[in-house]
DNA sequence: CTACCCTGTCATCCA
DNA sequence: AATGGATGACAGGGT
């Protein structure tokens, strides 16, 4: 990287000193400041999958950098994006483009309405343009048709003898229809008609791949991407691999959702045709390179258009919703997104499958998440910033779900969006009631929309509770079941136990039968008998003192025998 | 096909 | 009176 930046650098350096001695000016200010711009870093911080960011309000941020920083589907897009103009910065050389800016100026000042397309003024904010301008004359022109000479020739020096007139050779290569030739012949024709440097025209395509126009591509736009095939041509960069730039847009176009998918898709090939390229620069020659990548992208190309072409007519006129979708909220909320799974799934459909064929990662899938509250722990998760003031979306943690996992759309959500609720499920059902009631009252809702609001926001809440119910019964079930183990054991324990003293109370009881039996032996009577164990028995005082008594055997046979006598007394009366 | 489970929703009670 | 929590009951979808 650092030899060929050094490669490109002393080439530069080289090529200003020729095209000075020939009264060209060219500051590589700009274009060496461009090393270092796209290196700048957004520090983007922890990501969250659950988030509504709107994906084309990107398109109106410079080459993605204004990103929410919780869009991690989007890191690799960008950072294949800031890599591949990083690369293009080192391997590109601009001047070319410069000098079509420098033409672009002369063009529009001597003829501006026939300039065609030329709708750009002087917004070109690099220093060649207005260095440039400030260095008019004629010695100038001529150098312009020098240059304008080796372009053509450079493309077709046969079909193309040097044209003294820049406008007739402007509208001649303008009504060119073979797009071939318009990959080496309208850089001429974009140049004049965009008064933009080839940072600025890189700058574009990224803008227009983001902002995925919803109109047919133009010849404006045709010839912004193939300016820069301008610079990459006349660098000894591949025109193909311009063709597969001008393609990019057209995937974008086709399909808003899937630009990221696209874009990563296309730029993948592109970002291995860059550093293929670079790397070949560092170790062939220049001229080598040209025809190599343009056989190389030549096929993939052409395949592209074709098939990019087929699709254009229904993915543009999805896109032409997203271009027109304004910053509101409320139509973001109504579709104009664009990413959700149920509007651009049908509008799609057609490109998506091209998309994904070419992409890991279909990004559409994963846009809109599941809002579902069930989870209690989007209570806790970090928030995002809506237009809403003060309210913040609460997004699922990231962390215990499959991030890109297609979820479906709560019916809630569903109705919100159909009425173009500007709220999120989370937002009517999270906010407080003050709150509520101020949205209720002072944003201008319909009585549709506001009894809509209090249903959404009772039935989320309603679920919580359910949830919140059904998860106390199964703790209080399970806490039960647990109480009814634990007295189980306990009634094992007690059992065993009652066991255990029965058993020992019965060895006791043995051994005192024994003992009064030895103690009654030695014992006699008046009579001098030996006691008889049968009728008599010890007795344990509570003084400690063991005393004979008789055993008193109760007459069980008589009392009953009394009593039946009495009732046979009773039955005789 | 049926049983079971999970989840959302409604109705109702109550604080 | 309004709001919201709690809970039983029901329905629908998934396994």
């Amino acid at each position: 990287m650092q030899i060929a930046k050094k490669y490109f650098t002393e080439g530069l350096i080289q090529l200003t000193i020729l095209l000075s001695l020939i009264g060209v000016r060219v500051d590589f200010d700009s274009y060496l400041s461009g090393y270092y711009t796209p290196l700048i870093e957004i520090n983007s911080g922890p990501s969250s999958a659950y988030i509504q960011t709107p994906f084309h309000i990107l398109r109106d941020t410079l080459d993605g950098y204004g990103v929410h920083p919780k869009c991690p589907e989007l890191d690799h897009f960008f950072a294949s994006r800031r890599l591949l103009d990083e690369v293009r910065t080192l391997g590109s050389l601009r001047f070319p483009t410069q000098l079509n800016a420098w033409l672009v100026h002369e063009v529009s000042a001597s003829n501006k309405d026939d300039s065609g397309p030329s709708t750009t003024t002087t917004t070109n904010s690099t220093d060649t343009s207005s260095g440039l301008e400030s260095n008019r004359d004629e010695p100038r022109d001529d150098s312009e048709l020098l240059l304008l000479e080796g372009i053509a020739a450079l493309s077709d020096p046969a079909d193309h003898p040097p044209t003294p007139n820049i406008d007739q050779h402007w509208n001649s290569l303008l009504s060119l229809s073979d797009l071939d030739s318009l990959v080496m012949d309208t850089d001429i024709t974009s140049a004049i008609s965009q008064d933009v440097s080839l940072h600025d025209a890189l700058v574009a395509f990224g803008v227009v791949t983001e902002r995925a126009e919803a109109r047919p591509l133009t010849q404006q736009q045709r010839t912004l991407f193939q300016q820069e095939s301008t610079g990459l041509s006349h660098s000894d960069a591949s025109p193909g691999m311009a063709l597969s730039l001008a393609a990019l847009p057209f995937v974008s176009l086709c399909n808003l959702t899937g630009n990221v998918s696209s874009h990563s898709a296309m730029g993948g090939c592109l970002d291995e045709a860059v550093f293929d390229q670079i790397n070949q620069l560092g170790l062939e020659g220049m001229d080598a390179i040209d025809n190599q990548l343009m056989d190389s992208l030549q096929n993939l190309d052409s395949q592209l258009l074709e098939d990019l072409d087929s699709d254009s007519g229904l993915s543009l006129e999805s896109s032409s919703d997203m271009s027109s979708s304004s910053s509101s909220y409320c139509e973001d909320e109504c579709g104009a997104t664009g990413y959700s799974s149920e509007v651009d799934s049908v509008a799609s459909k057609g490109i998506m499958d091209y998309t994904t064929a070419l992409s890991p990662v279909d990004l559409s899938e994963s846009v809109w998440h599941d809002h579902s509250y069930s989870s209690p722990n989007f209570l806790n998760q970090p928030s995002v910033t809506l237009p809403h003031k003060g309210i913040k979306e609460e997004p699922l943690s990231d962390d215990d779900g499959p991030r890109f996992e297609e979820r479906e759309l709560s019916r809630d959500e569903l109705r919100a969006r159909a009425m173009c609720i500007p709220f999120s499920v989370l937002q009517i059902v999270n906010m407080p009631v003050e709150e509520f009631l101020e949205v209720l009252d002072g944003q201008g809702l319909s009585p549709e929309q506001v009894t809509l609001l209090r249903d959404i926001r009772r039935r989320g809440k309603n679920k919580l509770a359910a949830q919140n119910c059904r998860k106390r019964k199964l703790d209080a079930i399970t806490g039960l079941e647990e109480e009814v183990e634990r007295l189980q054991a306990q009634r094992d324990r007690l059992l065993r136990e009652k066991q255990l003293k029965v058993k020992t109370m019965g060895a006791v009881g043995q051994q005192i039968e024994q003992l009064t039996r030895d103690v009654l032996a030695q014992l006699r009577d008046e009579s001098g008998q030996p006691l008889n164990p049968e009728r008599f028995t010890l007795q344990c005082g509570a003084n400690g003192r063991v005393v004979v008594q008789p055993i008193r055997r109760p007459a069980v046979a008589t009392s009953t025998g009394n009593k039946t006598v009495k009732r046979k007394k009773e039955k005789k009366q």
